[in-house]
Formats: C-alpha cells, sequence, structure tokens
DNA sequence: CAGTATCCAATTTGATACTG
DNA sequence: CAGTATCAAATTGGATACTG
C-alpha cells in the first residue's frame, strides 16, 4: 500500500491504517476473535493469499493485530487484535453507522443516473 | 470511482463516499465555506482538473456538496457543503481524532522498517 | 498450514491541450 | 472561468504455482 501524505490533521493516518480494500474486514474479523491465516481466507471470499499476507504484514507493522506463531506438528498462526485496533475498529464504527443512515438515499441516488 | 460491494454494515457506503484520493479534502474545504472551482483547484495543490471534476461530480451525485451556477460576464460557480455533507465530515473527524492520537507512533513504526 | 514468488489485468491518477 | 477530451503513467488487486 502506499502511503498517503501527512495532512496535519491525522486523517491521513487514519485512512492509511485502513487503506487497501480488506483492512477494515480483517480487523473486524480479528476483533471478533482470534483467527488463523486459513480462517481469514475462508472468512473473506474472493481474497487471494498474496493480498491477505500484505494486510496482515502492514497491519502488524500498524500494530494493528498481533501475530503469534504456534509451533507445533502442524504450523499455525493466530492473528489477533490490539487495544489500538479495538479503538481504531471503534472510529470505524462511526462511519459505518453514517453509512448506515444514507445508504438508502445513496444507492437511490446511483440508480438515478442510469 | 469504482463503487464497493455493499456490505451490510454500511461502512461500505461511508468509503465510497470518501473514496478517492481528494474527496475528504474537498468536503473540508467546501465545509469550510462555498467554495469556486478555481479556488479549489489553489487549494488542492496537486490535483488535476480532470480528478477535481470528477470528483466533484461525484459528491454532487452523492448530495454532499451542491454546486450552483451564477451566471454573469464571468462564469462563476460555487460548489458548497450539503446537511448530508456537514454529517459526513462529522464522522470523518472521528477517524482524524484517532490518526491524531497515533500518528507519532505509526511514523515510527514505518521508520523502524527501514 | 501458512505463506512466497511471478506475472498480468483492471483502475486510478496525472499531464496537457483545447473549448464555450 | 470552468470545464472536456486524450493519452500515458502509476498502483493495486488477482490468479496460480510452488515451498518449508
Amino acid at each position: 500500500m502506499k502511503r498517503l501524505q501527512q495532512d496535519g490533521c491525522g486523517l491521513a493516518t487514519a485512512l492509511n491504517a485502513i487503506g487497501g480494500k480488506w483492512k477494515t474486514m480483517i480487523l473486524w474479523e480479528v476483533n471478533l476473535a482470534p483467527r488463523r491465516f486459513g480462517e481469514l481466507k475462508r472468512l473473506l471470499p474472493g481474497i487471494s493469499e498474496k493480498v491477505l499476507t500484505q494486510q496482515l504484514r502492514e497491519m502488524e507493522t500498524d500494530a494493528l493485530v498481533r501475530r503469534e506463531v504456534f509451533p507445533g506438528a502442524v504450523q499455525k498462526v493466530e492473528y489477533s487484535v490490539t487495544p489500538y485496533g479495538v479503538s481504531l475498529n471503534e472510529a470505524i464504527g462511526v462511519l459505518s453507522h453514517w453509512g448506515k443512515q444514507h445508504e438508502q438515499r445513496m444507492a437511490a441516488a446511483e440508480r438515478n443516473l442510469a
């Protein structure tokens, strides 16, 4: 992900954190429960392994998720949300709420173009 | 702008509304005061006329901004924020706030990669 | 299982010249 | 002034095969 330029109001930082088509959904899933790599792949139909890996690595760098390896006969890696991730998820919730209130209207506006 | 698929939680709607590199800044500017096309071009260094036009049209479709033409010897077009735009701007404010609180930490994390 | 490595396609953004 | 029209460049996302 290319990072946006800082804008002095903090928004670029937040948008960088959720940039990429899947990060908000990944954050949502690991917020519900710790998830394994394969589990996330299954929960996010359509995502490729490459992209899932990329986004997880970036979120790990941003300390939104934590990656833990459990050694064993079968390798196991678990991704869980950090307190930072929890707080970001809450901020995102406000946006979701806005979207929920406006989705009917926006969808109608789109349709009226056709 | 390609629109995201609806996701049932409203987030896609909100992200579509602010999708595109410049929409949040455009919204911010017209929220401060009604702006003319040329004024926005000046206030958003680096944006091309094509992109500015596109994003304004989409925001107009979504009823986030209102476009008014004032006829005269010299043509004048003014863009102003709508109540919908105001409410979206407030939701975005929450994200900005999160970003503001985390930008030092995130910037440091980025640096530690190098 | 949990990734990497490649290669490719789709989109988005940008530069620029032109117009009513 | 306020755009349109083109063409090109930059990114991102996706499909797939392979590995420890």
